[in-house]
DNA sequence: CGACCATTTGATATGGATCAAGCGATGTGG
DNA sequence: CCACATCGCTTGATCCATATCAAATGGTCG
């Protein structure tokens, strides 16, 4: 019984489209987990958890952008993702977490006590397979990265581009640096600032500083290949 | 009850250790999931399964060395990780597998019906914890290639040499070709050639084709960094 | 207005890719 | 047993995408 149900988690995937989830973000149909949060709102740059900390929440974020990221050694930073309005980060299968996590903008997040959510998967099947799926859905968004950083320049920068929510009238409002898209992509601020000004020259968008506009999403899709 | 057990799966890691599972791999204590599975030879170059196939199973590496990779529509491909005795391969969350498998080497390997263990994780704890931390082994595998493809020719050899088991005498037998190597690394195979030479200029290393042999590990360590 | 920070643009440097050729091991057919 | 083809690996020469260094511009907030 719980078998066929995790089996069939994916179902119960976290979506990433923004129109799902509005700025502020109602609960969804289908999510237990999130009936067991408490909501905390942090400030625009406030740390969240620290990596190696002890993984003893999962968060949801209900309006504003997170980042999760790594310090390496040398002090150069790689960020691990963003996460907008209905995601779900910080979760861990060890008991540490793997990533830091600093709010991007101010914003309101749901902290869900891990244990909680661990005793009552241990009874209530839907929320086991939420919790299948919530990590299904963070590997796939790793692997995806992976995938991402052996492109071009300007791939990486199409591809991002692509998996932001895209607003009204084909704008996207970036919520996060040059800086911010530049480690994430694995790219200097500079190189992402030249390809979006190359990606301007060539039609394919339109850039007003943190609101970017589409003009040829099938040149993005053709460059995400 | 399951809760506890859940959280604290990490203690079932899968080690990529080799000296815990020799060539030919024994049974694990611990492991119940692979009772469940019967054994399958594959020749060198044979395809264990196809990016996109159905999930239907997982894989246990009993001997041999496996590859997984995904090609990209330019033809390029991107291995994702390289699997030894005793590591599992093929945990998805959802119904397809992300990557395709091959055997690098002959091996046997351990197929284990999904389904079958689904079923089981419903009713037995200890395979539910072992599923559960299987797939967290993977997600750290995923991130921790991340962090390695941001990293320079030299620190990502570097890296690489070091989640290599090591055998007697310091030495790491190499299964997988130069090739095999730039496709994980994200590097060429000249790239991959050159930085080994390199590596060996400075006394780190000692190449001798597809034996390694460790001249000074804590060089490695620094750029592993 | 002035300070500060994010972004853009320009000039130059460089690490790794690409192109090309040689080398060693392995295997095959004569 | 040798001649030759093949394949994986290595090394060299050159090119190019992106990093680095530097400076100008623009936007925001006190």
């Amino acid at each position: 019984m719980l078998a066929q149900n995790i089996v069939s988690a994916d179902k119960f995937r976290v979506s990433k489209t923004q129109s799902a989830c509005p700025p502020t973000c109602p609960a969804r149909s289908g999510s237990t987990i999130e009936l067991l949060g408490i909501p905390k709102g942090f400030p625009r740059n406030a740390e969240i958890y620290g990596d190696r900390e002890p993984a003893d929440y999962l968060y949801k974020v209900m309006s504003g952008t997170v980042r999760t990221y790594k310090v390496r050694v040398d002090g150069r930073r790689q960020i691990g993702g963003f996460y907008i309005p209905g995601d779900v980060f910080g979760v861990e299968v060890g008991d540490e977490h793997a990533f830091s996590a600093e709010a991007i903008s101010d914003c309101r997040v749901l902290m869900i006590n891990r244990s909680v959510v661990m005793a009552r998967a241990a009874r209530d099947v839907a929320v086991a397979r939420e919790l299948w799926s919530l990590i299904g859905h963070e590997l796939k968004r790793v692997q995806d990265h992976i995938l991402l950083l052996i492109k071009s320049a300007e791939e990486r920068v199409a591809s991002f581009l692509l998996e932001m929510p895209v607003s009204k009238e084909n704008t996207i409002e970036l919520p996060m640096s040059r800086q911010d898209i530049g480690e994430y992509l694995g790219l200097t601020i500079e190189t992402v600032c030249r390809t979006f000004a190359h990606l301007q020259a060539t039609a394919t968008i339109e850039v007003h500083s943190r609101q970017i506009v589409l003009r040829n999403r099938a040149n993005l899709r053709r460059l995400n290949a």
